[in-house]
DNA sequence: TAGTGGTCTAGACCACACC
DNA sequence: GTGTGGTCTAGACCACTAC
């Protein structure tokens, strides 16, 4: 077998917590036991155990030992594109605004600027095969070098629209999700006639010193958005070499 | 500084990536370099890079070198818990109907079982303050141990129910989320008489095996029910003992 | 004092990429 | 060939925990 040592040894861990042989709280065995089992240096039995930690199944106190953590039930990694959803995908924008305004009170609240400081609004309408599916309005403080230019703005997400001016990796962003019916306004934006509900997503962009630096707000016709989460298992990005060999 | 030199190592880059100094396809320097530089050996330079990688911020390609990754834009980390959101939490659950049933076609096909296979089918009404927020139904495939006692039911969430079963690691979780209006029996449970949408929340479970072991749907009031997701910074979950030595 | 985990070194051999 | 990353060893010293 060429399965590298280390992650046999968190494959062997990682199967007894899986199967429950294991439970959370429960004592890892000690460096220095896995060393002798696994016939190995320290390193490479740390390098395991790291495995595990890093992908949260396991925590250690120094002194003491590794001990099978509490796994996480609450979290779930979303997947969300303001253009792409399970239901549809934006394959038209019609931009309806592009203008630079003062904030009201609202928006001087959630930004965190002056009443004096300039906004940019930029309000578009997205289209699923000809079909409008949502109603969308941006607001970002302005800086020198954001984009005013409607080429940049027409097809690009709220993220990509700052991205411009700074690393994506800096970035934090936060979702809130509820559900709302749609003023007269909206309705005659979307073409809706019944009682169809919308679905609302708030975007909100901070840089690294947690400043907002813009708010999005996407209303979606309730038909066309379905949103999509799964519990993650980061099971290693590495471990695509070896998924054959599985076999203990 | 107390720092350990591989987290230094990590931070240094991490800062460039940050920064934009380093942007998605560039190279990092070589292990060897960065060994001379740091005058560390080639371990702790590559538990540096590990962390990095790990946290998804380069990636590696063996004979060639380690590269700043593209950031995924479109993942967050949401927090669900059906009992507990931004807007509610539930105090007090009613317990509607605990039954076993045959499934009916949609069952069949959604938790992949025979029409002869028996479901346990669970009806609960969540409270918050008196008031009732959410309607909740669960239908589970029928093995020994399952929980048909009320006291294991009243309270318990979707994963707590099959956790008496198998281990909450080997658990994989989906999430639907939609929005819809109420029908007439919904609308009475819930004390709807305007127009209020429902925030609806189908939840599956699967073993490890990829069989669906459950399947619930809870319809939220839409006005009791946000969701909150952020973007992942997976920022170690080791850093918090140096959180204070960021001093370069 | 003995055992634990946390950090680190200075080597080694390998497969791979590039020239 | 040289340089790269991938795996691994056999030590070392430290701080901490438990007895």
């Amino acid at each position: 077998m060429r399965l590298p040592i280390y992650l046999k040894i968190a494959q062997d861990i990682k199967e007894k917590i899986n199967s429950g042989e294991l439970k959370p709280g429960d004592p890892i065995y000690s460096e220095n036991t896995l060393c002798k089992t696994y016939k190995a240096s320290r390193m490479t039995v740390r390098r395991g155990l790291a495995l595990l930690a890093s992908e949260g199944y396991i925590y250690s106190i120094p002194g003491k030992g590794s001990f099978v953590r509490e796994p996480d039930n609450n979290s779930y990694t979303l997947y969300y594109n303001e253009m792409k959803n399970l239901v549809n995908s934006v394959d038209k924008t019609k931009l309806l605004e592009v203008s630079i305004t003062l904030p009201n009170q609202r928006l001087i609240n959630s930004l965190q600027v002056t009443r004096n400081k300039k906004i940019i609004l930029i309000r578009r309408l997205f289209f699923t095969e000809g079909e409008p599916v949502a109603y969308d309005v941006k607001y970002l403080p302005y800086c020198k070098g954001m984009p005013i230019v409607e080429k940049e703005i027409q097809y690009a997400t709220f993220p990509e629209m700052v991205a411009k001016k700074m690393s994506l990796f800096a970035i934090r962003k936060e979702l809130i999700i509820y559900t709302q019916m749609p003023d007269e306004e909206i309705k005659k934006y979307l073409n809706i006639y019944s009682d169809l509900p919308l679905m609302v997503v708030e975007q909100k962009l901070y840089d690294r010193e947690e400043r907002p630096i813009g708010l999005g707000i996407t209303y979606y016709r309730g038909d066309y958005c379905k949103l999509y989460a799964e519990s993650y298992f980061s099971d290693s990005l590495l471990n695509e070499k070896y998924k054959n060999g599985v076999e203990t």
